[in-house]
DNA sequence: AGCACGCCGACT
DNA sequence: GTCGGCGTGCTC
């Protein structure tokens, strides 16, 4: 009799030790145990009980003596063999362990246990349906008709209708429970538990007509089903203007899909995912879509799940980790605004969905669409050399023209003496607008939009104890705040140091709200940034009351970027264009472009015609010209030869290995150590090497973080020697208590 | 990373 | 004698 074992990835397993470990399957879980399932295993020297997935079932193994499988979790498997084979290749390229893919892939619900009160319980309705011949059934009614009228609409009621939840039943036959229960007692209605998965709210909708698609449009959505219905894999770029209409393109593609028999998966940004947006594609596929993103409890999001795993919501909509949604027959899957960065995982695994959507597309043998008004440079330049099909959409929705962009000169500012916020020309713009009764949206192109303080005396500022940066001062809780660590104190009364007076300075919201205020006396001002809304739908309120109010003034960081159309918007104010520019990475021109042209876009999307200001130090920077009048082209001919001097994407991969702990020169040898391996396993003739060099931030939470870049054309083998790299450092005793990791394609 | 094993010094 | 310090090495 073969013994059979289980292949199987444990979760205890850090990077360096994580391989497929064999494992003995008892008689009794022979006929349970299937790839894909989680168990628990006995782990290392201890035997201590760790939760892992099977991989595989082999009846062998090369090893002599072996432990054997403790327990089955899932009475099916959670994961299918073609998530298992995700899993392995986000091992290999996002330099993870087999498990964290498995962490990201399914839904963290999933991990509380059935007895345990954590767990989000599923929710059963109690359903109705005949357990005889519904001809049976029709003869019973009519022969007990007189006596039993109630039984008998109940009958009736089965045999039009296969199943029923027994609430409606009974509502609608005007009967009562023990009318349904005699039935059941003479064994003609059945009853059973169905589950009903909770549902984010969506409103109940009649459903939209197709959209009609204007000329353009429908040559690219003729284009883009041929691919899609092709039977190959492929990618493709749908570079649409703002306002061209893509939504449209996608709903028509979407639909053809669903039509077709097959699923679809639609992917935005963070901020994007908004009602107005999820209003829209369910008014077009109501209970087809089921909708994934952070926001939603996690009973929520396992219900969500297991909607779309058991095939009852073919239209996946979400965010990045949508990605995974567990759809079958996949026919399309779609990027908006794929150049945004909520699109990478900052923490491990550290993957691009891009990555795992294009994995995914390859084995479904389905088209992979990439869309944006400004895509990725690396993907236009895909498309242009042929690799991803290409597709535009360069007329903007009716025709309107884009807003008149004029770039201030801050430095000219200073000098004439104004050190504000705002530059004289675009106060007189304000003011104009104001006039005409119009309304202004001012954007502050910052991440954390706070105030630092200084002493005004000596100069004193309030660092984090734990990290290399300043604090922020948060008005709302009135403490300083550390953004790396979460530390938090009390402010003093007067500079810690020498006594002086304390000063808020920096170019937070707030200021620019204050700024306003000065200016323009007596008019209402709406402040929108990380720090004033979280909960999800406040946004929508803010933008509602800004509607609906004809509030003059909105102030607001990255959300008020993305795709809301106000009608009375006619001036757009960007109130410090380079901060963005000078960010260190190579990605930094593409981020600004595509910054710029988005706040750009939301002037004058009515039918007045829109302005923008923008206000830089640098005003001749050809990223900054270039994306004042909207000419991607120009700045993607020239971002390119960039590119090609840097030796950056697409000329060049690049990776990282990074490495922190709480001793500076330890972290520093080590470094130097994996540099020094790196360059002996991969040769300088294939690559090359850089740092180590600090974060831009290099101390956060007391370690100290280094990183050495590799530019290369990076396939398998030489991730495999970056794998190895990092490796060896881990299991030096040198290095104990410094931790590395590689990257691919790292964010500054 | 955990966690056991082991080989030395200070204590009931 | 033995309790516990951490240095060392392994994880099917």
């Amino acid at each position: 009799m073969p013994v059979l074992i289980a292949k199987i990835a444990v979760s205890a397993a850090t990077y360096w030790i994580d391989r497929p470990y064999d494992y003995l399957v008892p008689e009794e879980l022979q006929d349970q145990l299937r790839p894909g399932m989680r168990v628990y295993v006995p782990f290392s020297r201890s035997n201590r009980r760790t939760e892992g997935v099977v991989l595989a079932v082999a009846d062998g193994s090369k090893l002599e003596s072996l432990k054997p499988v403790l327990a089955v979790l899932d009475p099916e498997p959670v994961l299918t063999e073609e998530q298992i084979r995700l899993a392995l290749f986000m091992r290999e390229r996002f330099f993870c362990t087999v498990y964290d893919a498995v962490k990201a892939i399914l839904p963290a619900g999933l991990w509380f246990r059935e007895d345990g009160k954590r767990r989000s319980a599923d929710k059963t309705v109690e359903m109705a349906r005949l357990a005889i011949s519904s001809e049976d059934a029709a003869d019973t009614a009519d022969r007990i008709r007189r006596r039993s009228p109630n039984q008998a609409r109940i009958l009736d009621m089965l045999c039009s209708f296969e199943a029923l939840p027994v609430r409606d039943l009974l509502l609608h036959c005007a009967a009562s429970r023990p009318s349904l229960k005699a039935l059941c007692d003479r064994e003609m209605v059945s009853l059973y538990q169905r589950e009903v998965y909770r549902r984010p709210v969506i409103p109940p909708e009649e459903m939209a007509p197709l959209p009609v698609l204007n000329e353009e449009q429908r040559r690219a959505y003729e284009g883009l089903s041929a691919l899609a219905c092709g039977g190959k894999a492929g990618a493709a770029l749908l570079q649409g203007v703002t306002g061209s209409g893509k939504t449209s393109v996608y709903i028509h593609l979407i639909r053809q899909q669903l039509d077709r028999g097959k699923s679809a998966i639609l992917l935005v940004p963070e901020i994007a995912l908004t009602p107005q947006m999820l209003h829209t594609f369910s008014s077009h596929f109501g209970d087809e879509v089921a909708v994934l993103h952070s926001s939603l409890s996690m009973g929520e999001r396992t219900d969500e799940w297991k909607r779309i795993k058991a095939g009852k919501a073919r239209l996946v909509i979400g965010t990045r980790s949508a990605v995974f949604a567990p759809v079958e027959d996949l026919g399309i899957l779609i990027i908006d605004e794929e150049q945004e960065e909520s699109y990478r995982s900052e923490n491990s695994p550290r993957y691009s969905t891009r990555d795992v959507a294009k994995f995914r597309c390859a084995k479904a043998e389905c088209l992979l669409l990439l869309a944006s008004a400004t895509p990725e440079l690396v993907t236009r330049y895909q498309a242009e050399t042929g690799k991803y099909a290409y597709f535009r959409l360069d007329s903007r929705y009716n025709a309107r023209e884009l807003p008149k962009v004029q770039i201030v000169d801050m430095k000219k500012e200073l000098r004439s003496g104004n050190s504000g916020n705002i530059s004289s020309f675009l106060r007189e713009e304000l003011q104009k607008n104001l006039d005409a009764g119009e309304q202004s949206i001012l954007f502050l192109n910052r991440r954390g939009a706070n105030k630092l303080v200084t002493c005004g005396d000596c100069g004193y500022t309030y660092k984090c104890p734990r990290c290399s940066v300043s604090l922020t001062y948060h008005s709302v809780s009135r403490r300083l705040l550390c953004h790396y660590c979460g530390y938090s104190r009390r402010l003093d009364a007067a500079c810690p140091d020498c006594g002086g007076k304390l000063n808020f300075v920096g170019a937070g919201t707030q200021l620019v709200v204050e700024e306003l205020q000065e200016l323009f006396p007596g008019h209402e001002i709406l402040r929108m940034d990380t720090d004033s809304v979280t909960p999800i739908g406040s946004h929508e309120l803010l933008f509602e009351k800004f509607r609906r109010e004809n509030i003059p003034f909105l102030v607001g960081t990255q959300m008020v970027t993305k795709g809301l159309n106000f009608e009375n918007v006619t001036l757009v104010g960007v109130l410090s264009a380079d901060q963005s520019l000078y960010a260190g990475d190579y990605r930094a021109g593409e981020r600004t472009f595509s910054l710029i042209t988005q706040v750009v876009g939301r002037s004058g999307r009515g039918a007045k015609p829109g302005r923008a200001v923008i206000q830089t130090f640098t005003p001749h920077n050809d990223t900054i010209q270039l994306a004042a009048k909207q000419d991607y082209d120009a700045f993607f001919a020239a971002e390119l030869e960039l590119r090609k001097l840097q030796n950056a994407p697409p000329f060049a991969d690049l990776l990282a290995v990074t490495l922190s702990g709480m001793d500076e020169v330890q972290v520093l040898q080590a470094a130097r150590y994996v540099k020094a391996r790196l360059e002996e396993l991969i040769g300088l003739r294939q690559a090359s090497f850089l740092g180590p060099t600090p974060l831009p931030v290099v101390k956060v939470n007391n370690r100290y973080r280094y990183r050495v870049h590799i530019s290369c054309r990076a396939g398998a083998a030489i991730r495999s020697r970056i794998s190895a790299a990092v490796i060896e450092c881990c299991e030096d005793k040198r290095f104990r208590g410094v931790s590395v990791f590689a990257e691919n394609d790292p964010l500054y």
